[in-house]
RNA sequence: GCUCUCAUAGCUCAGUUGGAUAGAGCGUUGCUUUCCUAAAGCAAAGGUCACAAGUUCGAAUCUUGUUGAGAGCACCA
């Protein structure tokens, strides 16, 4: 708010100095340095290009004729190769306060957009419990949603259920040799038949619902899957609850089998002339393949079928969409989904996934245009592979042998605000190694309580005093440097909203957070003994007072924009 | 072999999209509490931003190459 009122300040004084010149977008920033004012302005090395003059030049020539009718702006100095550093007046700084009171719970919340966007998100298959592989690109998800609702999109969190094709039979399959088992017949599990102890409670379910009838039938399948994906389905969901994470939406696969979608693509590519019968793909044969690619590895499979040209549209060579027999691979699903979502009228599309999965990229993007979509719609967030310490030493998982930390139990063990805050800390490009041992210390190691302790901190504060309220005389005397400085960064923080949003980036707001608490902290420790909040002057205990109460409200929005609980109190030893 | 991502303090990570003297947490060392919560604060030590060229007023950030790590490269889902 003030860093756009800085904008129009700097914008309007280098139009009226220069009417023939295009200014370009202004760049105002909060310097590291406080030698260096306020905020630093670096539009005079910009515009010595074209404008020909020395930056310097530039810049003296703009603060002597700032357009400052407000006088927002205190002193403006120029440094260096021609920056200019801005020192605010205290009266405009200390707006915040009555502004941050006024809009509460909205402050840093933006106006409506009119864009809908839809996040799709976790989208595990409904064949096992949630693991702890699941939690990175959850939270993720669920922070990015929470996030771009603040900026101002209307979102739909959406769950793509793959309750078709192979793996759900193998389910079905799993539960039913269970279920048999449970009637004292002695079974073997398939080679690929899913392990874990959940398979045993659904076949005690499908017992207690339907008793034994299914014993002497051959037509089992169909209920064993249909149980299977429910069960599964309610265990996922519970997690994700527990987690703190809400879907608007649960899309099945199934539902585009029955609605004939897959065909309706098909025959859609087919009229647009993007199939061709073939042995091998194009583009193929130009690609050297050696030994170690899997498409080496499995090519005595590949048989030949129906192409789609996606070489065309940037994928380094065409996909099969049709088997030789006729059945559509998985990827006609998925094509479908994704042209339902563009259906669907979303001006944003984000899919939240692994970053095993990023040769899916440039695949549906190129599967998208070639059905005449606008692939700059679709985003893409990958989320970096975590790698699990204990003791030091990698934890490595695997479904097949049932070696997986479950995400409900570890979100029980951990609680969920320690394991949200650990794995947005992170930006999702990066991949990082996750300390067990570490997460499970309830101690100062873990920077939720840094977080969570500030605010706790801020509310005892304001329970011990009454708060009547701010006036614009009182909060003059709010003039402390630290004070001026948490002004200045509550200022900030929809701007942080809007960046880390349309970055797609959580762990800013988070990084915001702790850096707005260490002000406090530091703030509050200092003068414990000289300054204290709560001190005799009244006028200046309702300055303070009013203070911390900004700081309270903004640390709770930006702490509940991701999902994180922000308690008045706090026990410990 | 090819593609993508990454490489910043002892460890885990930020770095406002190209800006001024590269930061935080943890760990280490020393200090601060009669008090509104010490789950805090202050100070010190700790860096060839993997390496080498290039682009320009200016590079941790952009380009290319090299090295190293992770992931992907079947008509599996």
């Amino acid at each position: 708010m003030i860093k756009r009122l800085l904008n129009q300040i700097l914008t309007d004084t280098v139009l009226s100095l220069w009417p023939e010149i295009t200014v370009p977008s202004v760049s105002v920033e909060l310097p590291k340095n406080p030698d260096h004012g306020d905020y630093a302005c670096n539009i005079a090395m910009i515009l010595a290009k074209p404008l020909g003059l020395p930056p310097r030049e530039i810049a003296l020539k703009i603060t002597q004729n700032l357009k400052d009718p407000e006088s927002v702006i205190a002193s403006a100095e120029i440094a260096g190769p021609g920056f200019m550093n801005l020192k605010l007046s205290n009266a405009s700084l200390q707006k915040v306060i009555p502004e941050i009171l006024k809009q509460g719970v909205n402050y840093g919340r933006h106006a409506k957009n009119n864009q809908k966007v839809l996040v799709e998100f976790v989208s595990a298959n409904p064949t096992g419990p949630l693991h702890l592989g699941h939690a990175r690109p959850a939270f993720l998800g669920d922070a990015v949603s929470r996030l771009l609702k603040a900026a101002g999109y209307e979102v739909t969190r959406e769950f793509y259920v793959n309750d078709a094709g192979n793996q759900v039979q193998t389910l079905g399959r799993s539960v039913y040799a269970r279920y048999c088992e449970l009637f004292g017949q002695k079974i073997e599990l398939a080679k690929d038949a899913y392990p874990g102890e959940y398979i045993i409670e659904i076949a005690k379910k499908l017992k207690a619902l339907d008793g034994d009838k299914w014993l002497t039938r051959e037509d089992y399948l169909p209920r064993c899957m249909e149980i299977g994906i429910a069960e599964n389905l309610r265990d996922v969901r519970e997690t994700l609850q527990s987690a703190g994470i809400e879907f608007d939406t649960w899309y099945s696969e199934q539902s585009l089998h029955d609605k004939n979608a897959i065909s309706k693509v098909i025959q859609d590519y087919l009229d647009r002339g993007m199939l061709y019968e073939a042995q091998q793909a194009i583009g193929t044969i130009n690609k050297v393949r050696r030994d170690e690619s899997k498409s080496a590895q499995y090519a005595h499979q590949q048989e030949g079928g129906t192409f789609l040209k996606t070489s065309q549209f940037g994928d380094e060579e065409d996909r099969i969409i049709l088997r030789k027999n006729g059945t559509p691979v998985y990827l006609v699903a998925d094509i479908a989904y994704h042209q339902e979502k563009f259906a669907r009228g979303f001006d944003r599309l984000i899919d939240v996934f692994g970053a095993d999965h990023s040769g899916h990229v440039p695949r549906m993007r190129a599967c998208m245009r070639a059905l005449g979509l606008d692939d700059k719609k679709l985003d893409f967030l990958l989320v970096q592979m975590v790698r699990m310490l204990k003791d030091g030493q990698e934890m490595r998982f695997s479904k097949r042998s049932g070696q997986i930390i479950e995400l409900r139990e570890f979100i029980e063990d951990v609680g969920v605000d320690v394991v949200r805050v650990v794995f947005l800390m992170r930006s999702a490009n990066t991949q990082f190694d996750f300390d067990l041992d570490l997460a499970l210390k309830k101690s100062s190691e873990n920077p939720v309580f840094y977080l969570q302790y500030g605010h706790a901190r801020m509310a005892t504060i304001l329970t011990k005093a009454q708060f009547e309220g701010v006036d614009s005389q009182i909060l003059s005397r709010l003039t402390l440097p630290e004070e001026r400085n948490m002004l200045k960064k509550m200022a900030a923080y929809p701007e942080i909203i809007l960046s880390a949003a349309k970055s797609l980036e959580p762990h800013r707001v988070l990084f915001y957070c702790q850096d707005l608490i260490a002000e406090f902290h530091a703030y509050f420790t200092q003068y414990r003994h000289t300054e204290r909040i709560i001190s005799d002057d009244l006028e200046l205990t309702q300055a303070r007072l009013g203070l911390v109460m900004a700081l309270k409200q903004t640390l709770s929005n930006a702490l509940s924009t991701l999902g994180i609980s922000a308690p008045e109190h706090m026990e410990h030893d």
